[in-house]
DNA sequence: CAGAATCCCCACGGATACTG
DNA sequence: CAGTATCCGTGGGGATTCTG
């Protein structure tokens, strides 16, 4: 296969893979509450305040974040009822992506600053 | 000041950082045009055809890549004209982020597969 | 070839109020 | 406390056609 072939093969495989990740923690919430989450387990409307995000919104973001096994929910039988959210151990592998991005956003925002 | 003001200082930067970074490349569209521009500097409807993405959509999203100093775009001058666009310097500083979520959906998808 | 113009749609996200 | 219900607006993204 010639040259331009390979490079639409490469393409195509790079668009695949970022895709994937982009729907599993892309949108505008899915990384910062994992990144809140990582300080340790949190309530609902505790992660509500912090995040400053709307209970529906984070309860749709909460269950598919749980159907992609990056995050646990535990009911905690008190009353009134508390559910605790957690990060689970697949989550850590997200840390590299989580963190570059952490590290990117401080250093460019420094950048324009600097400017 | 105690522990709580601490971590909701903590999440506030970190939402802030995460924020900063998907302001930029955020979005369906920006890190697949830079990954494939990472092969070497692509015409527009090469570009176009490659990503797969309609000729207004692209537009839009080089010309902000192009404000955030991320993308350069130079005409060359033939006769029809011919646009060419690539990656700056400043973009290398984005290889880590785009570098974790390109292994992270590799490795993810052979999960999924593997389930 | 590189893009602008036009038209369109729906899904993402938001505000508020309500319930077990 | 942890959500669900309801309603709503916006803009991100798409298809197609046109032009310098």
């Amino acid at each position: 296969m010639d040259k331009k072939e390979e490079i639409m093969e490469d393409c195509k495989k790079a668009r695949m893979a970022i895709r994937d990740t982009l729907d599993v923690v892309g949108g505008k919430w899915k990384l910062i509450l994992i990144s809140i989450m990582r300080e340790g387990p949190v309530r609902f409307n505790e992660l509500s305040k912090l995040a400053e995000i709307s209970p529906r919104i984070l309860s749709k973001e909460l269950k598919e974040l749980e159907m992609n096994d990056l995050v646990e929910r535990k009911v905690i039988d008190t009353r009134p009822i508390n559910v605790e959210y957690s990060l689970t151990p697949y989550c850590k592998t997200l840390d590299s992506v989580i963190n570059s991005m952490l590290d990117w956003g401080i250093q460019h925002r420094k950048n324009i600053l600097a400017k």
